[in-house]
Parts: C-alpha cells; structure tokens; sequence
DNA sequence: CTTTTTGATGAGTATTCAGTCACCGAGTTT
DNA sequence: AAACTCGGTGACTGAATACTCATCAAAAAG
C-alpha cells in the first residue's frame, strides 16, 4: 500500500471515529455532514468521497459497534450462570455504552427499514436469550409460571424506555446506574415466589 | 357576530380539525404546513394567519387533547373500584386514540420544552394514580411488597415501548388492543402474591 | 522530467420547508 | 355608493442541508 491510498485509509478512519462521537452527542438525525467534515477537519465534499451518502456512513458505523456489541454478548452468555447475572451484565454494556443506546433507542422509529432492521435483529437476539434462561429457570420450578413473551418485553420495554428518555430522566450520568438495581429487584420479585 | 367573524371562526375550527388528523397520520414533525393548508383546501399564507407557527398549531392541538383525555381519566378514576379496573380502563382510552398517542410516543424526545412538559406532566397524573392503587393494595396485603415506582414505570415503560413501536409490532390494528391481556396478567402476576 | 492519476477542496446546486407580504375582493361602515 | 376593513391568496424569501463537480496539487507511473 503506497503513502496515497494509506493516507486515504487513514482519513476514512478518522472520519469512523468522528462520526460516530458526534452521532452519540447529538443523535444521527441531528447531526448535519457539515458538522462532522468540520469535526474531523475535513473538507465537505470529502465526506462523500469516502461514503456514498449519510446513510451509508451511519449503517457502517452502527455495523462495527453492533458486530462489536455481538461479541460481548456472546461472551457474556458464556459467563452468566443465571438470570440476575446475565441481566446484570446486560445492563453493564448498555452502561457502558449508554449514549449510543440511548440515541438508537430514540431515533429508532424514524430509521429507514435496514438501519431498524439491523438494531431490531441484534435486539431480538439478546431478547431470545433472556427468553431461554427464563422458560429454563420455569421448568425447573425456580421461577413462578409467568407468561414468558410479555415478561421480557415488560422488561426490554422499560430499559428502552429509560434510554430513550434519558436526558429527562437525569440531568447527567448513566441512568442505566440510577435504576440498574430497581430494575433487577422488581423482575425478581416479578419472577420469584412470594 | 357578523359574517366575516362567522368565517373565520369556522375556518379556524376546520384547520384544527384537518392538522389533527394530519398530524395522527404522519406524525407531527413529518407534517408539513403546506400539507396541512392543501389538505384543508385553503392557501399556505392563511394557516399562518390563524396560527403564529406551526408550533403554536400544535401546542393548541394538544391542549384541547389533552384536556380531553384529563376529563376522561378523571371519569375513569371516579368509577374504577380496583387496579385492574383502572389498567384496563386506561388501555381502552389509550386504544380509542391509539394513533396519537403512538405519534406522541415516538416523538416526544423531539418535542420543545413545552410541549413535552405538558405531554409528561399528564402522564404524571395518571401515574400517581396507579401509584395510589398499588400503595392502597399492599397496605391492605392485596399484593406484595413490590418497589411501587419501579412497578409504575415498568407499567409505563411498556405501554410506551409498544405506542412508540407500534408500526413494528403490528401491521394494521390497535397495538394496544393486542397486548392488552398480557399486559394486565403480566402487572397481575408482579402484585399478586404466588 | 513529463504525464497521468487521484485524494482533497469548497463554492455551487438542488431541494425542502417555515414563514412573509403586497395585493385582491367580499363584507362592513359611514 | 364611496370608503374602509380584513380574511384570504400564493408567489416569494431565507435558512437549512445533502450532495456535486471543476479544479488543484501532490504522488505515482512512464
């Protein structure tokens, strides 16, 4: 690879990183090329020398950070021997990525097909899991016989609930903090026996 | 009132009209004023004529709305005997006027100051209201021991993550309607004791 | 050294919208 | 009936913003 198409890759690289801190400060929506080619230090059109269009910059952002979500999730399922430690770990990532979630959360409903289809899969994904540990910890008379589907999406619909809201939830810090522990307490007392 | 007051006063009305039933179907940020002045069949100008800006249309929209749905909860609150009288009331008001609030839902992160000001501080009072109930029960050992504002939130969490969803979850139809039976056995099995 | 290639530039284009304003004509007043 | 008022009109403006393209200069190729 000669200095030209090194330099190229580089500036690519760049504008990635870029990219993606102003989509997570001020959701994707809301962030025009021009911020992000004055953000990068970049000229305009240059933008649209390395991506065909907006879109395409933010499908492969959020490709690298899902396909990168995938890995910890897999991981952590390996690890996690039961229910409250896998949703502890779960809530952990979404912590430690918490602006990213929160913007994907809020703007989900205003993505094109791909992008929502993209979120909505790894989504289900995790979702399936939570299904499988709470059907398992049923059948062995661990938890009490609730309806499976609705008790993950009461959970799932609360946390994106939380995301997406977050700024009027608190004013700064994660949220996900704030209520991680009433979140484990009330599906365990939604999932235990009196 | 003379002829020319008469006029106005209905084009007014008209306009409130034809913007609501805009605005439930394509949302309000994706509504344009011109959209709205063609579908009322009057010029773009005119709108502006009756309404500072687009916001001011809007604000005024969902004041009467909302004061609407604050006679209706009062009703509801007046007659409801028990929790699961009052959550199934409340899904049926939410059903009747799914649309908007699913627009709401999905928009409200997007909405200024005010407007989300309004939108949450109605949510608030039907809030406290299933927060009363749910206090109400456990002193009375109704139910159990649970974290009431955890418990209320999970509630609303939920609700919303299906309004805000709802082009996801179902095709045509009330999203409300559908989950509507989970949901209430879901809240039954988190407050009733095993 | 000369020619060709190509990454980068940024002024310019096209489009979408909210909001304005000079003007019109029906209705009201005198 | 003349003068005035005012609701309505729609072409126009200005702002925002995604995307293009003629041009440049440095690097690569011949």
């Amino acid at each position: 690879m000669n200095k030209r198409q090194l330099q190229k890759q580089k500036t690519r690289q760049h504008l990635l990183r870029i990219a993606k801190s102003e989509f997570v400060k001020n959701g994707f929506l809301n962030t025009t090329t021009s911020e992000i080619a004055d953000a990068a230090g970049i000229a305009h059109g240059t933008l649209f020398l390395h991506f065909k269009n907006k879109d395409a910059l933010i499908v492969e952002i959020l490709d690298r950070e899902l396909e990168e979500i995938n890995r910890s999730i897999q991981q952590m399922i390996a690890k996690a021997v039961d229910l409250e430690q896998l949703l502890l770990q779960y809530l952990n990532l979404l912590q430690e990525e918490e602006e990213l979630f929160a913007v994907m959360a809020r703007e989900l409903p205003f993505y094109n097909e791909e992008l929502r289809r993209k979120i909505l899969f790894r989504d289900s994904i995790i979702r399936s899991h939570f299904h499988r540990e709470i059907e398992l910890g049923i059948k062995e008379k661990r938890y009490r016989e609730v309806d499976v589907t609705s008790t993950v999406i009461f959970l799932f619909g609360t946390i994106n609930y939380y995301l997406s809201l977050k700024s009027i939830f608190i004013k700064e810090g994660s949220v996900i903090k704030k209520f991680k522990t009433s979140i484990i307490k009330t599906m365990k007392s939604l999932l235990l026996p009196a």
